[in-house]
DNA sequence: CTGTTAGCGCTTTCAT
DNA sequence: ATGAAAGCGCTAACAG
């Protein structure tokens, strides 16, 4: 039923080598037999096997994407940014949802490598930086790259964005307004960007003689319901924070949430931001103020780098942006 | 370096063919025999290769989920559930985007197929209405699950809710509500249960005696912006409607996002209703009220029938939920 | 520039 | 209940 490279050479008049030299773009073909190779390919509708290809062959045209991120919009860019590298080159990306706290998750990778003989692979946070994995990989010395590593950037291929400086960059936006007290909803501790970014917090309040306090900031785990809950206690200290600041979006909308069902007007007496720049933060209202991650693009970039193969390690740094929507106001208090 | 099955039989001191057996969990293999095998695949930390299964065998323990759908949380919930189901079976799944508008469409579909050798196909709304990828499928005799088809539901086996019973119930709340004037917006014109939710917000007024009004129903494009957009229109009427029902939850946050900057109190003076709950419908504030589309369900039960492989075509029904959160309040007009 | 010969690691078919 | 042999459709390593 569906046509083989021998179906191709035959009709075309060649050996099997030749249509395999057409499919693979090597040189020394004639022009003129390439083209008759090419019409029958065409003729036929043939697409070759890739088991047969990947079994033959030292390559499988696939690569994996793994991921352990329960943000939709998150995850859904980078999908995005890789599929979009991955289908200029002509490959098809496997996309691997997994568990990071799994004790098995080193041995599921290897697993997948060993039965599918993916090319290359592509890491996001957190799976950036569980050691085993990263151990397993080394090992076998198979080509990969990490989106956002929390650790030792230097040591692999890596692209990722500067969280410290993007979030002292916020936290300087808010002192800006006049804020004193600024309250933080710390990232899932899975997240290396989590630290980072409360390390970016530290830093500005820092510069700008603000003495950090402990009850202003709160842990989180970069969904609704943490946001809501972190927003619960700050608001409820005897001197509640006049803005509030969230390491991504989603947390950010749950501090909203909390905002309104106390009745405390955003952004006239509390300040909301956010980070991410997901389009969570373009839908909800009140506007978030949202530190910009270039996620579609970080993950196209890491496609590039495995596709690029340059022989050594190689790292991309992406600029972020602060996205002031609206609520610019100066707090009351 | 990697374990074969000739290492493993090796090791087990038997042929091959019986580690293949093994492998593949035949019969007619002596107790002790299996054990021994077993023992060497864990000894050596055998994975088979797929390509090599692939090649040889009938099967290629790999399906695809083909979606065209830009919603991230939809895609993310497809994905999940499609993704649960294909863990348990120890199958890989091919996640797929394609463009529905794409006249190749069909060509690359099939070309997915001849390179993958998939073992089956699950198809998500709007690429399950496309009739030349399903002609295609058909010809070719692969199995394949429609999730939430818009069309001709009796013809292959496809799994979905009953969109007009649902827009049906919410208009219904709505004018429990005591509205009279319901706007409407209607979905992207690529999705069939855009059709049907049109047509149940009919029928539910229909039989309240409340005439059907063109003025109030507009087009939306199933994201925030066609939401937005449809919104100003609405409000812009000179007897603007009390109540705004929008055919998913983006295009209702756009809706929000309106009522708010024309200072429009939402629920006191206006009404708003979404579907699909997504997480979304959840994060914005004020809350929507929404039809609680089993998403995830869905796909995991699409995956399931692809699994199951019964003789025939075969459907299932899964229930919706209305959700109301807060916004019960009666209009004020 | 083009063809020939071996496999890749499994499953299939047929023996035993 | 187990094994031997023959491929699946392609690429790799050589010939020419």
């Amino acid at each position: 039923m569906r046509a083989t490279i021998s179906d191709v050479a035959r009709a075309a008049g060649v050996s099997i080598k030749t249509v395999s030299r057409v499919l693979n773009k090597e040189r020394y073909v004639g022009a003129a037999t390439r083209e008759r190779v090419e019409a029958a390919m065409t003729a036929l509708n043939f697409s070759p096997s890739l088991a047969a290809r990947t079994l033959a062959g030292s390559r499988s045209f696939q690569i994996a994407l793994i991921y352990d991120n329960h943000s939709p919009f998150y995850i859904h860019q980078i999908q995005e940014g890789v599929w979009a590298r991955c289908r200029q080159e002509g490959v098809r990306m496997l996309a691997q949802p997994v568990d990071v706290a799994s004790p098995t998750l080193a041995r599921e990778v290897g697993g997948l490598i060993d039965e599918t003989r993916v090319d290359g692979i592509v890491l996001s946070s957190p799976v950036t930086d569980a050691a085993p994995v990263l151990a397993e990989l080394e090992r076998r010395g198979i080509p990969f790259v990490r989106i956002s590593p929390g650790t030792n950037h230097a040591l692999t291929s890596s692209v990722f964005m500067d969280d410290a400086q993007a979030a002292d960059d916020m936290t300087t936006h808010l002192v800006n307004l006049g804020h004193r007290r600024i309250g933080f909803v710390i990232g899932h501790p899975n997240h290396m960007a989590s630290d980072q970014r409360l390390f970016g917090y530290r830093r500005a309040l820092d510069r700008a003689g603000i003495a950090y306090e402990p009850e202003l900031v709160r842990p989180g785990l970069f969904d609704f319901a943490s946001g809501a809950a972190a927003a619960e206690a700050l608001l409820a200290l005897p001197a509640p924070p006049t803005a509030i600041f969230a390491s991504n979006d989603d947390m950010a909308a749950g501090v909203l949430a909390v905002a309104h069902d106390r009745g405390i007007p955003v952004p006239a007496r509390l300040s909301v931001a956010g980070f991410d720049d997901t389009e969570l933060a373009r839908a909800v209202w009140p506007p978030l103020t949202t530190i910009r991650q270039p996620t579609r693009d970080l993950a196209y970039t890491a496609a590039s780098l495995l596709f690029e193969k340059s022989d050594g390690v190689e790292h991309r740094r992406l600029q972020h942006d602060l996205m002031t929507r609206g609520s610019t106001a100066r707090p009351a208090g």
